[in-house]
DNA sequence: ACGCAACATGTAACCGGTTACCATGATAAT
DNA sequence: ATTATCATGGTAACCGGTTACATGTTGCGT
């Protein structure tokens, strides 16, 4: 592979005019520059990015870690990011924690001198261990992660008020017995949700201790919770699963029980993946833009890079909407949660 | 961020010296290391990869050039890539040619220098043009394009045969008017895929030209196929949409003109995206496993970069097999399309 | 014709690691 | 006691670019 020397040498000047040549600097003379594109493609030559990015102090380039890569969640998200990446000349580089601590260290280390900033989804990792984890110097913004006293940027979604507002919309459809199927015990996720449920059945439908049954946020997990429901004669008649992925084999196990949705209970879900309304009779749930989560925190991180300073605009909730379909019985029209508050507009 | 000199400094040794201890190459005593080890803590230093991979030659990285982002297909490619590199401590570096040609070779070079090899999905790219793009020196393996005359190892999904398979069983179940909805006119999937369809009509159906209506892989081509089916009043006994995607769009597009679907009309998918099975009519389709074919791929990377020639496990095709469900009125058995051949065995 | 500014180009240091080669001191052999 | 041997650790070159600074060249004003 040619590189800037062989250049010269075929131009027949120093490197640092080819180099000045190639990059468009202004002190060039139309006839040396000409000298020196010749020869750049005469040998091939391509800048080799990683000695390029070792004296600029910029790569291009941005990390992304993320907990997982399975199901839509996820994939939307990257798509989100690489939207907004792509437009800056932004590559992005995986890493994956696969769900251990111990990789999230690993991963997040291997990105020093490979990335310009992070962006970094730790759902059941303890805010102090983050900390230990991040390189301070490193512009890094957080994926549906409030990390509270560690004052860091971040984009999340407003879990607890979407799943207030589902529970609020089951009990307005008249159910009395709502269960709801929990996702995986540390994920902060999964227990924002949770406290949403609890809390809106307390105050508005006065139960105490509603129904809770565990998952993982799988599909397996919720047609598990399809099977405790129907053997556990539990008196239910309506399952508000955690997420969507969970609510898919929710209803799977259902249908195969020969229990009809929404007609013996309504179910209803989270995330609205794309799979959501495809499905017969489609899924009720909380529409989250997912790939706006994504882009979002692209679009926080390029300001960050570009040396702008957030403000307010470091912490960014995007509320959830509730889309009504089939699985509540409902007609497909969509409302609002609550009205868009001014960060979920800026968005 | 502290640099290997200031590890140095701190241990009292020489920069030698504390590379070696950190990379636990033998010549350093035990005290010597320890040394070296305490100051790596108190610093925080991590090496800078970008300046290491400098002089090691080799970045750790693999770059994946996906033509889109969108949908399940590629997000199951790049979940199979990425279950095989983490495996190896490979990382990935995501190129997006966002279908147009020009970024094409703009993704390929912005790659030199960053990545160890190369993972490419040209889908509609003529084999002159990226042997143009693609730097000989780089280890390269193409997903899903048999580059011919390129001499490059690939790995591809008989497109044809499935498509052959798919027309016969679809005329089995007694079809007569088939009519399929193609991919884009320059996507070799598409155009093999078609290619299969036609075959297998005028061998098996003796039907001379059968219908083919235009689409683009997008739900909404599918949905557009299916308004022109029942405007233009196309007597139609069966669809075959030559993605998944279209035949979700399609199938949705024939429940709102009223037509049911398996009664009035088969519909017929290609790829088995996880979504296939949930719908319901659960879709009748040709799998795929897509992740296998970015597993694949990327196992056969690995095996180049070790030094490894490939030989006749250069050239890897993946069998489709049916999957007939309710779509086409059967029953949700899985049926080979052929025997497995032993490219697809060792996958 | 001379002095000086403005501009083109070259030289060499530097980014942060790795590693070939050499120097040192300790140990072993004679 | 003297020298050969070897493990350990230091010096400096190198990977392939960028860029501060030095140098040379041209053109303008007077």
């Amino acid at each position: 592979m040619a590189t800037l020397r062989d250049v010269a040498r075929e131009a027949g000047v120093s490197v640092a005019t080819a180099s000045r040549a190639i990059n468009g600097l202004g002190n060039v003379t139309a006839p040396t520059r000409a000298a020196v594109m010749a020869a750049v493609k005469k040998l091939n030559f391509v800048p080799h990015s990683g000695a390029r990015s070792l004296t600029r102090r910029k790569t291009d380039t941005v990390g992304v870690i993320l907990p997982d890569l399975f199901g839509e969640f996820f994939s939307e998200i990257i798509r989100g990011i690489d939207l907004v990446a792509h437009e800056s000349g932004m590559h992005l580089l995986l890493g994956n924690m696969h769900g251990s601590t111990h990789e999230t260290a690993a991963a997040i280390a291997a990105m020093r001198g490979r990335v310009d900033g992070l962006l970094v989804m730790p759902p059941d990792l303890k805010p102090e261990l983050l900390a230990d984890y991040l390189d301070p110097a490193l512009p890094t913004v957080l994926l549906n992660y409030d990390a509270g006293p560690l004052d860091l940027p971040f984009v999340a979604v407003d879990n607890y008020q979407g799943a207030y507002a589902m529970t609020e919309a089951l009990l307005a459809r008249g159910a009395r017995n709502i269960v709801h199927i929990a996702g995986p015990k540390h994920n902060r996720d999964a227990r924002d949700r949770q406290r949403g449920f609890v809390d809106a059945m307390a105050k508005i439908g006065g139960v105490r201790n509603p129904a809770i049954l565990p998952g993982d946020f799988s599909e397996e997990s919720g047609a598990q919770a399809a099977r405790l429901l129907v053997q556990g004669q539990l008196p239910a008649d309506a399952v508000f699963a955690a997420n969507d992925q969970m609510a898919v084999g929710l209803i799977a196990g259902l249908a195969e029980a020969g229990k009809s949705v929404p007609g013996d209970v309504m179910v209803a879900g989270f995330d609205d993946i794309p799979l959501a309304r495809h499905l017969n009779p489609s899924l009720s749930t909380m529409q989250v833009h997912i790939d706006r989560l994504g882009s979002t925190a692209m679009m926080m991180l390029l300001r960050i890079l570009r040396g702008e300073t957030l403000g307010a605009a470091s912490a960014t909730i995007l509320t959830p909407a509730l889309i009504a379909r089939g699985t509540t019985g409902g007609a497909a029209n969509r409302v609002a949660a609550q009205p868009a508050t001014a960060a979920d507009a800026s968005a």
